[in-house]
DNA sequence: AAGATTTGAGACTCTTTATTCTTAAATACG
DNA sequence: CGTATTTAAGAATAAAGAGTCTCAAATCTT
């Protein structure tokens, strides 16, 4: 698996927030039930994004969760380095401790681009770019 | 984590095989030995090859595992299919079931040309590039 | 035949991840 | 002030992955 599970949800609620009409704060209840999820389990992993600076929240009536930052400006890899960390993309793939340039394994030379395609994938990324593409045309973000 | 730990270890454990010098069945206790790992979960693991017809056993003294086939004809995919399962190279990113060219993701257009050079990459490579690469050139399989 | 070696199979334990539950803190509104 | 709403925090539980242990089966050697 690519992705934790929590931050599969954490990029769908990221997403959904980035795509929502509305001016203020989105009560992760409603997030949670649009998108299929516990909001026990969705309300603890949007703590860890709040806590990355990612979003900011706010308690009580009318309150909710929000983007702390334009989603223009808040690129994929941020998302899953708060929940899942920047494993993904220094790992080898063998899991050998200090394969890199000097000792590299077997597999190094190959993974290392694939991996570093990916990582520039999630860099370049932006919520604002996939949330404009996804108006509309059919393109979902609950099961 | 891209691959699961049984996987990491099936993949070196089938590279060390590989490029075993001997003819003939390697213990499975020299394997785990050499790559630092416990002998009772290494030959947990190598079963899973055994059984996907990738490597064949033989039990008793001179004992031990082979490749069933040619290092040329064993590409990793299999490997990582018979541990990992299939699921790496076919699912969502967001974790969506039926996330498709029908009802993409957002990330659906941007993840398929990765996942598939991902699978590309772990279909044409075969045990004996690997192995042969990795000949004297300081590349290495245990931590 | 007896004993040593090595894989096969399955139960078992430990750790991590996933998920739920409970209580506290902040805020809005009547 | 009192109550409803909503996030925060952390305990508790469930499920999956990782790793260990025991015994059985096959094979070789003496």
């Amino acid at each position: 698996m690519l992705l934790s599970k929590s931050c599969e949800y954490g990029l769908r609620a990221a997403l959904y927030v980035s795509m929502s009409e509305k001016e203020g704060y989105v009560p992760i209840r409603v997030i949670s039930s649009d998108l299929g999820m516990s909001a026990h389990f969705l309300t603890k992993i949007l703590q860890q994004l709040t806590k990355a600076g990612i979003l900011k929240s706010f308690r009580g009536p009318n309150g909710g969760i929000a983007l702390a930052r334009p989603a223009s400006q808040v690129a994929l890899i941020e998302v899953v380095e708060a929940i899942d960390g920047p494993e993904l993309f220094r790992e080898c793939m063998l899991g050998l401790p200090g394969c890199g340039e000097r000792q590299p394994c077997p597999l190094h030379n190959k993974w290392m681009i694939e991996r570093e395609r990916l990582a520039a994938l999630f860099a370049t990324t932006t919520l604002d770019q996939l949330a404009d593409s996804s108006e509309g045309v059919g393109v979902r973000l609950a099961g």
